[in-house]
Order: structure tokens, then C-alpha cells, then sequence
RNA sequence: UGCCCGAUGGUGUAACGGUAGCACAGCAGACUCUGAAUCUGUUUGUCAUGGUUCAAAUCCAUGUCGGGCAGCCA
């Protein structure tokens, strides 16, 4: 069994599950059906890898069906590039694991008009269970329930309980704020519905009129007081093109994408609950003949050192502080991803932080930690030197190469050996020597022995400098007995350090990458500290407390077999940090992305000082 | 301001009227041909005040603090 198809760790509980499982005991619905309903107006984030790890981690615990669905009702901000990419870092997050849960439909397939307990229904049938969705399927979009949408309001306006408004948006507000009804609210349903159809039929400009549902203006929870249902918008859609010029506003869209889909557990983040009672009324003022899907609500994850608004996201990338949505330093599923998080670990943590109604703050060392134990199972051991410093074996013959064994994974005896070359010259790396040790410091330093890993026990007897200063080079004897495996292999030196052969070494670019802010929480900076005491934290004031070392990029010195690197295995490279291969890299030409560093407690012992 | 929701060690979570547990982080140690991993030990907690009860983190009331909503965004 392969580490991607591995289970990961037993499922948790949690108050969503519990009521779940609680509906699976009293078999209230012949199946589970969640669905993931992201809008395509942005990059997915871990945020996203939280919801759909919960709402496909339901469907794969309780024998349900997870459907992918674009909320797409707003064509101005949607962009069929975000619907790719949604797809693209679904998959990839729950393949090997709720792939087969994943709900798709038939390319082209819209609601059909049935008959479901002996009354009229739209409805779309069960959902199609596939992991390949480039087999002639495609994910749900509640774009393609426009038609149906349009008659539910239709049927609303004639049962008395929507209207036409011609309130320009300041009064409408206004008359929101004020518990005020609108001065259309009693017009007749033949007049709603005939200025409906103008809508419809693009009679009037954006902003001109909308359609409310006739509920109570005067309602505590603001979102009960006649809310928008359909606005008017002249703009070509992503999916549907220029058809409509009128479009659901998201309270009455979600609901019904929900029931013509048959979802039971409508699963989405805190902001939603006091549209919870306009959900419900939507869907209990329509008379629907099938059971009624349920809104649930938990927590969206925050992340220390992170920012989570796509807005922010977009402005990071808009303006270039990062390389895009995908830059390794992001966020995102695709920044992730591309940093060398396997899905696992993604899923992993996903799992470890657990659902609840409390907004938190996650440490972002509960994902390193994640991503680490996750990396360290599956990473295959490399020596290479990022900072080179050379070394001489003053006493090892000049033309000889040795061919060492080394152990690729030492938590997986089926990773196997390989062969690194060993020779008179060597590259080691500049953190592992001092000219001048502290007491602790148990590498390289002058009259001193450190063990070169795999290799032999070295002496260092000269340190040679240019006419600056700068150590150019040590000089180094070998105890040639020393040897893994010789005669005085186990005398016991204090270090062990990794090295590379200097006329074997191949080169690689290194990209380190480090957390993109300097600040736990720079959601809550404020970029003029200075002057303005106690200011209020501004929208941009965010971009103040960006890493400035966020990427250094070195050229490193490589043991060879690494030219043979591949993009879907990780690397690590002993004593340093995990590496996956980044896609900038060509034939001939290794591009590395470190993922995350090994723990180092001598980094913080020394800084103890 | 109105409405809604929440509060358990530093952080995130569990305990569903009956011994406050787990993970991360921290600290100390063991081991180590990766200062990694692994192993051992360990510091720190039920927001407050009342009430119900033999018994309250859990139920009730009030207060405090925190978050969300008040777009023709989702």
C-alpha cells in the first residue's frame, strides 16, 4: 500500500458528525449528501481544505455523496479560470481518499422537471459517483438551476409572498435600517410578475428593480426584513453567457441548489447563521414535495502568520508581492501543493483541529507539525549543501572516489540504499564550522573530530583564509579506519554532519521559503504604529508586516543522484528540511522548493546564547 | 445600537450531570552516524457571580468578554 492511499488518522467527532450520525441512526435519509460550494471567484485556500475535508470526510465516513458545486450567481465577480483551479485542487486534496465520493454530473445536464410525491419537482437525480471528472462529467453549478430558480420566484410572486421593488439601493437600505416597508410591497402579483418578465426580458437597467420576498420589515434578524431575491445585471456569465440579465441573489439560490441536488446537510461557516431563517422560510414558503435540506454552521479556520480573505489573496497577487496564486508562500491549496505539502498532511491537519462554533486562532505550528510527521514517513534522504564551504583530506589519495552506501529512508526499510561518492575534496556546510565554538557546538572547528555522515571521521587542522579574511578552505585529515563499517567505526565523535563530493556535487536552485509575515496576526496590524497610537488596524495596513525574507534562493551543491529527482516523491535533505521539485525546473536544470525545515534545537539553543 | 453565536492550560480541541483528557507549543532528560525522528518526564485550564442537584465544564439566571450580521457580495 502506498503512503498516498494510506488512511489517515481515525475520524474524528465532532457536534456536525454527531448529528449526522445521529440522522444515519434513525435512517432519516436514505443517503448522506453533502456539497462543497465554493464560488469561483478566487483561489481556494486551507480555509477551503477545512470545509472540504469536512463535508467529503462525511460523505466518505457515513456511505454518502459529496457534490463539487460552483456557486455562481454573481457574473461579476466569476471567472471560469477560478472554476478550473477549483476543480484541479479538489481533486488532488481528496484523491486516494473521498475521491469516490465526489458528486458529479453528466456535462450538460440540467434539473428535470419530475413528479416526486405525486406533485411537481425539479430535481436532478443522483448525483454521478466518479473520480475521473474529465470522463464526460462536470461539476454542478448552481448557474444551471437559472431556469428553475426563475420559476420558484415565479411561483413565490404568485402565492403573495414576493414582490417588485423599484427602491433605488440607498432606500432600500434605508427603509431596511428603519424597519420600513416599501412603498411596493402591496402592489399586485399581476403587476410583480409582468415587471418580473421585464426584468427578465432586460426592459430595464442595473439597480432599476428588484424582486423581494414579502416576509417582515419589521423582523429582529435584518436578513428576515423582505430580502433581495433578484437583482438586475447586465453582464455575460462564465457559464450561462449572455442569457440572463437578471440574477438569484445568494440566500435564494443556495437553498434551492440544495434541494434540486437532494442535499441533506447543508454544511457552511458562522457568518451564515442568521440567514439560517431566510434559508428555511425560502424553502418552506415553496411547497416542495421531497425532504428539505438542513443549514448547519461551524467555524472558519485563522491561521497565525496567515492571511485568509480572498480579497487579501487577490491583492497579494495583484500587485506582486507574490508570484501568483500558486507562489509557494501562499495560502492556498495550489501554493500549498506546490511547496510540497503532500494532500495527507493537508487532510491530516484538517483532521487535528477539529469542528467547532468558537472562532480560534490556529497556531500555524499545529500545519508545520502536520506536514513535518506527514514528510518524515515518506521523504527520501539526500545529503546536499546549501551554503558550501570546501574541505581537503590532506591525507586521502588525490584521484580517488569511493562509492558509500546511504540509506535512503530510515523509517522505511523498502525505500533501499543508493550509492554517494566520496573523494579528497568536499563541500560542507558553513553553519557546521566555527573558528571560534561555543561550548555546545558539536560540529567542525579547529583541532576538532566531527563525523562526516556515512563517511569518515574528520580532523580539522588548518583553516586557510583570503587576504580578507573569509575562510576559503579547511584542511582536514581523515581517521581512515573510521569508516561506516570499519575497524574504528564506532568511536564515538559528538557530530555527525552531511557533506558532498566537490567534482560529483551537481548544482540545484534552492528557493527557501519562510512564513510570509512577521507577525501572529497581521490581519490585526497597523502600519503607522509609530504616529498613530492604538490605531485601528487599516485594510492595507496588512501589507506592513510581509516577510522581507519570505524566499532566498541558493544554488546548492547536491549529491548526483538527485538529478534524478522526481516531482511526485519528496526529499529530504539530512539535518536541513524537506524539498520537493518545482516546476520551474526543466531537464538538466533542478528547481527545489524547501516545504519546511527539520526542527532544529540547536538554532534554539545557540540563540540562548 | 439591534439581532445571532460563542467562551475548557500559551494555542486548538475532548469530556453529552459522576476521576478535566488529547494534540501542538514549551521545559527537562534518554537515545542518536540527521542537534531530525523516537522514547520518558513535566509546567499551565473549566470567564465571573448566583441558583438547581448527593454531584455542574456540562442544566438555569444575570453579568463580563470575544466573534458575526445589518451589500442589489457569497
Amino acid at each position: 500500500m502506498s503512503l498516498e492511499n494510506k488512511e489517515i488518522p481515525a475520524a474524528p467527532s465532532d457536534f456536525i458528525r454527531d448529528i449526522v450520525a445521529q440522522h444515519v441512526a434513525e435512517k432519516k435519509y436514505p443517503q448522506i449528501h453533502t456539497r462543497f460550494p465554493p464560488e469561483p471567484n478566487g483561489y481556494l485556500h486551507i480555509g477551503h481544505a477545512k470545509s472540504i475535508c469536512l463535508n467529503f470526510g462525511i460523505a466518505h465516513e457515513f456511505g454518502g455523496v459529496c457534490n463539487l458545486r460552483m456557486d455562481d450567481t454573481n457574473p461579476a465577480k466569476e471567472d471560469v479560470e477560478y472554476v478550473n483551479s477549483i476543480i484541479e485542487d479538489v481533486n488532488w486534496l481528496i484523491a486516494g481518499w473521498a475521491d469516490d465520493k465526489l458528486g458529479l454530473k453528466p456535462k450538460g445536464k440540467t434539473p428535470e422537471t419530475v413528479t416526486s410525491n405525486g406533485r411537481p419537482d425539479f430535481y436532478l437525480g443522483h448525483s454521478t459517483l466518479n473520480p475521473q471528472p474529465s470522463n464526460g462529467l462536470e461539476p454542478f453549478y448552481a448557474s444551471d438551476y437559472f431556469d428553475q430558480l426563475y420559476e420558484y420566484a415565479v411561483a413565490l410572486i404568485k402565492k403573495g409572498n414576493a414582490y417588485v421593488c423599484d427602491l433605488t439601493p440607498d432606500e432600500t437600505d434605508e427603509y431596511r435600517r428603519n424597519a420600513k416597508e416599501s412603498p411596493f410591497r402591496n402592489r399586485s402579483g399581476e403587476e410583480s410578475l409582468d415587471l418580473f418578465t421585464r426584468m427578465k426580458n432586460g426592459e430595464f437597467p442595473d439597480g432599476k428593480r428588484t424582486l423581494r420576498a414579502k416576509i417582515d420589515v419589521t423582523a429582529p434578524n435584518v436578513w428576515m426584513r423582505d430580502p433581495l431575491i433578484y437583482r438586475i445585471r447586465h453582464a455575460d456569465h462564465h457559464h450561462t453567457g449572455g442569457k440572463w440579465c437578471i440574477y438569484p441573489m445568494y440566500d435564494f439560490a443556495h437553498c434551492l441548489s440544495d434541494y434540486i441536488e437532494g442535499i441533506t446537510h447543508s454544511i457552511c461557516t458562522l457568518e451564515f447563521e442568521v440567514h439560517r431563517p431566510l434559508y428555511d422560510w425560502i424553502l418552506t414558503h415553496l411547497d416542495l414535495p421531497r425532504p428539505l435540506p438542513h443549514q448547519y454552521e461551524f467555524a472558519r479556520l485563522s491561521l497565525t502568520y496567515t492571511v485568509m480573505s480572498k480579497r487579501k489573496l487577490l491583492q497579494l497577487v495583484d500587485e506582486k508581492l507574490v508570484t501568483g496564486w500558486d507562489d509557494p508562500r501562499m495560502p492556498t491549496i495550489s501554493g500549498i501543493r506546490r511547496r510540497g505539502v503532500p494532500a495527507t498532511a493537508l487532510r491530516a491537519f484538517a483532521y487535528n483541529i477539529g469542528i467547532t462554533k468558537y472562532n480560534g486562532l490556529t497556531d500555524v505550528a499545529v500545519l508545520e507539525h502536520a506536514i513535518r510527521e506527514d514528510l518524515n514517513k515518506r521523504a527520501l534522504r539526500r545529503l546536499a549543501v546549501l551554503r558550501p564551504i570546501k574541505v581537503v583530506l590532506t591525507n586521502y589519495p588525490e584521484g580517488k572516489t569511493e562509492e558509500l552506501d546511504a540509506v535512503n529512508n530510515p523509517e522505511d526499510e523498502n525505500a533501499g540504499k543508493r550509492k554517494i561518492p566520496f573523494s579528497r575534496e568536499l563541500f560542507i556546510e558553513q553553519d557546521d564550522f566555527k573558528e571560534v565554538a561555543v561550548p555546545k557546538f558539536f560540529r567542525l572547528k579547529p583541532s576538532g573530530e566531527v563525523r562526516l555522515k556515512y563517511a569518515y571521521i574528520i580532523k580539522c587542522d588548518e583553516v586557510v583564509k583570503d587576504a580578507v579574511g573569509n575562510i576559503t578552505e579547511l584542511r582536514c585529515t581523515a581517521d581512515l579506519d573510521s569508516k561506516t563499517g570499519g575497524p574504528t567505526a564506532n568511536r564515538k565523535v559528538k557530530g555527525t554532519i552531511h557533506w558532498v563530493s566537490a567534482a560529483h556535487a551537481i548544482d540545484a536552485e534552492v528557493r527557501l521559503y519562510d512564513r510570509l509575515f512577521t507577525v501572529p496576526e497581521p490581519d490585526k496590524a497597523t502600519a503607522a504604529a509609530g504616529s498613530e497610537l492604538s490605531a485601528e488596524p487599516r485594510a492595507n495596513d496588512f501589507k506592513s508586516t510581509l516577510n522581507a525574507h519570505s524566499l532566498e534562493v541558493v544554488t546548492a551543491k547536491c549529491e548526483p543522484s538527485l538529478k534524478d529527482a522526481k516531482p511526485e516523491l519528496r526529499y529530504q535533505f539530512e539535518r536541513l528540511a524537506y524539498f520537493a521539485l518545482d516546476k520551474d525546473g526543466a531537464p538538466g536544470k533542478l528547481v527545489l522548493n524547501r516545504t519546511i525545515t527539520l526542527k532544529d534545537t540547536w538554532a534554539k539553543e545557540a540563540q540562548k546564547g
